[in-house]
DNA sequence: TCCGTATTGAACT
DNA sequence: AGTTCAATACGGA
């Protein structure tokens, strides 16, 4: 019994595919982006406890008003696995409201360590929440893309969602 | 300890 | 305008 693999996996279908919600006992721990290939394994015969479907309702509502561009009321409880420096990362993220962008650099500035512009990079690779978490409003210092995790079509399409218009060969 | 990284800014062509 | 290079902080092996 590896508390380890105790985490219950719930997809959430939403017009841009389905994601897939890993709840710890202690909240929300990750999101995946669709896959192409939808997991059956997603689908657990494990009882999924209240609390879990709770907080799974939450983060589908949540997913889905970004998706639209809209800001979430409220947000499922997260239990991010990382770091001291990458949940500040992850802190400072969470600050950009929709619609905004900041460079890493600024991130980097925003947690106290100006010249961490890399390692601010780094953490966003490895948050485990994105679109919630949202690491894609995170630009290079001259608006260029930058990198995304869950791939650069991502990156624009939820920039492009919250109206933020990017200065790609324009 | 060494290497890679979703950076950045400056120098050079 | 595109390319290369050094600096820099952090995480994984």
């Amino acid at each position: 019994m590896n508390p380890k693999n105790s985490f219950f996996e719930l997809p959430i279908v939403t017009r841009a595919g389905q994601f897939l919600a890993r709840y710890s006992e202690k909240g929300l721990a990750g999101l995946d982006f669709p896959a192409g290939r939808a997991s059956p394994r997603a689908a657990k015969k494990e009882i999924v406890r209240a609390k879990i479907r709770a907080w799974h309702r939450v983060t589908e509502t949540a997913l889905k008003n970004i998706l639209a561009g809209r800001k979430p009321k409220k947000l499922p409880p997260l239990d991010l696995a990382g770091t001291e420096f990458q949940k500040s990362v992850w802190n400072a993220l969470r600050k950009i409201s929709i619609g905004k962008t900041k460079s890493y650099g600024e991130i980097a500035e925003a947690i106290g360590k100006p010249k961490a512009v890399r390692a601010v990079g780094g953490a966003c690779g490895a948050n485990p929440v994105p679109v919630l978490v949202p690491c894609h409003r995170v630009l290079a210092a001259n608006k260029k893309l930058g990198g995304f995790s869950g791939g650069l079509d991502w990156k624009r399409s939820l920039l492009a969602r919250e109206g933020v218009s990017l200065p790609s060969a324009g």
